[in-house]
DNA sequence: AAGATGACTTAGAAACGAATGG
DNA sequence: CCATTCGTTTCTAAGTCATCTT
């Protein structure tokens, strides 16, 4: 059936879509189909009615196509579309900030597609509508020249306001919110408040031995109120859990986070492998990854629990007297700048300083060095349950990586035959041929067996890692100058540890931190 | 005081492109 | 040289938190 323009474009989000998981799921569907249906002309709308009668697989191919075409491009096209896309970048991927080019981080309006919500979202399918120049409000100095727009068209409005960063905003339709275009990480303005955050993070590390004190006498409070605030502040501490919002029930996925948590998301053990006072927390955090851990805590909390569950059915609120703006309005008061999520940051950066403190021995070479650091930023995603899921190809590459390790013990011991041999042989001839031969027998072991060394770290660290995201710590609650002083410290060169992108982001704390800065 | 809005940070997935090895 | 793998970059959703509005 040929379709309208309209009908057409929406039909092709879907149709590109076909192989995705989301495609199978009745909520994406029926959104998508209601929405589609919108889209149709009032002739569309009376022969298509039904989803499961409609056959997207040809749209489908001719994607699949396409993307296989645009792989068989010759070297020289390829080159042409990176020129255009650099020009692009070029044009419009800079600002000028007090006087200073920066680089943008988000520069493109956002296309227009089907909703992907994360988890459980009531709105997967819906159509995301595609952002016109008369949605869009531009943000830039008073004696700027302002951004044309496209010919025909015209901004919402052009405003001049200093207190904020973005450079341009529009109102995105499905969650109505607003979307915004802002500066890369690189720039000295994202710097100057990531150097802030991370300042913020320290001094909370000055007087969170006092706040631990005033929090376990709140747990005996009269106060119902500040006995809950006292035992939320206690899990947001000690197990680095984010604040937690009420959210808008229908609107958005089901997650929670501390301040949130509903009975049913606990479960209190008097004893569990042989540890007294037990919680269990299973419940679903931010992007819909669980949160699954079994922690031992004080008497008092695990009284005050009991208490707080008391008369409650599953689905009510653990700490029906909290919310996070009367937790952060109390944190406020504790140490200027204070929030809930300050917890975050500075535990993750102490735990990273102290496992590498703990992991780290001045003698190994630097691979095994590297291997520490990935192990102590490891510990730091596991604290904040940054998760991934396992990628695809884990099993396959895993036993591909352990065959060549199998192959290069192989090559090892045969490498060490060879170099009795030659030992022999020179013992028995003496002359100078046999000599270098015994020499270059000797390199090859060494070779081989850096080779090995390097593959079973490899191997190690692959198995360890395979569901947790290393990312988001590091690039988000690491002081990178905790990582900065390390390499300093260890003679291990920064780029081991930072690739370009982030040595770009880091750039303030890479001039700053010496190799003896504590966070 | 509560709820809504706006601005910003934090998040994992997907796309992309360079390196590696058969 | 090509296919596969893996690190990097891009994308945009989903949080946090302050301020505005009712």
């Amino acid at each position: 059936m040929n379709l309208s323009l309209a009908a057409e474009e929406v039909a092709t989000f879907y149709g590109k879509m076909l192989d995705h998981e989301y495609t199978t799921k009745e909520v994406f569907q029926n959104n998508f189909f209601s929405d589609w249906r919108k889209e149709m002309t009032a002739e569309e709308r009376k022969v298509i009615k039904h989803l499961d009668k409609c056959d997207f697989t040809e749209i489908h191919r001719y994607f699949v196509d396409r993307t296989a075409a645009r792989k068989a491009l010759s070297k020289e096209e390829k080159q042409k579309l990176k020129e255009e896309a650099e020009k692009l970048q070029q044009e419009f991927g800079y600002c000028i900030l007090d006087g200073h080019r920066e680089k943008i981080g988000n520069f493109k309006t956002e296309p227009p597609g089907l909703f992907r919500g994360r988890g459980d979202h009531p709105k997967m399918g819906m159509l995301k509508r595609r952002v016109l120049p008369e949605d869009v409000t531009i943000n830039c100095s008073r004696d700027s020249k302002v951004p044309e727009p496209p010919v025909g068209h015209r901004w919402k409005e052009v405003r001049c306001d200093r207190t904020v960063t973005w450079l341009a905003a529009w109102t995105e339709n499905v969650q109505n919110s607003i979307k915004y275009i802002m500066l890369n990480p690189s720039s000295k303005l994202k710097g100057e408040r990531d150097w802030e955050k991370y300042e913020v993070a320290r001094r909370l590390k000055g007087v969170v031995g006092e706040i631990r004190s005033q929090y376990r006498a709140d747990w005996k409070s009269p106060e119902m109120k500040a006995r809950q605030r006292a035992v939320a502040l206690y899990f947001i501490d000690k197990l680095a859990l984010r604040a937690g919002h009420e959210k808008e029930e229908g609107e958005t996925a089901d997650t929670v986070g501390c301040c949130s948590l509903r009975v049913e998301h606990i479960r209190l053990h008097p004893e569990a492998d042989g540890r007294p006072y037990v919680v269990e927390f299973d419940f679903l955090g931010k992007d819909s990854i669980r949160y699954y851990n079994k922690v031992p805590v004080e008497k008092p909390v695990y009284e005050n629990l009991q208490l707080f569950m008391e008369n409650k059915g599953p689905g009510a609120e653990l700490f029906d007297r909290l919310t996070t703006a009367s937790l952060n309005k109390h944190l406020q008061d504790l140490m200027d700048g204070l929030t809930a999520k300050v917890f975050r940051t500075c535990n993750a950066s102490l735990t990273l300083q102290g496992q590498l403190r703990a992991l780290t021995r001045a003698e190994d070479g630097v691979a095994a060095k590297v291997l520490s650091y990935n192990r102590a930023n490891r510990a730091v995603a596991v604290l904040c349950n940054h998760q991934r899921a396992t990628p695809k190809t884990f099993e396959k590459s895993m036993q591909t990586l352990r065959s060549k390790i199998e192959a290069k013990v192989k090559q090892v011991a045969e490498a060490k035959a060879e170099l009795k041999k030659a030992r022999a042989d020179h013992r028995s001839r003496g002359d100078s041929r046999s000599k270098s031969f015994l020499e270059k027998r000797g390199r090859l072991l060494e070779k081989l067996e850096e080779q090995l060394r390097r593959l079973s770290m490899q191997a190690t660290d692959k198995e360890e890692g395979k569901q947790v995201a290393l990312g988001t710590s590091k690039l988000n609650y690491l002081d990178p100058r905790i990582s900065v002083a390390w390499c300093k410290r260890f003679g291990v060169p920064v780029e081991k540890i930072y690739n370009k992108t982030q040595r770009e982001k880091f750039a303030w704390a890479l001039d700053m931190a010496g190799e003896d800065f504590e966070f």
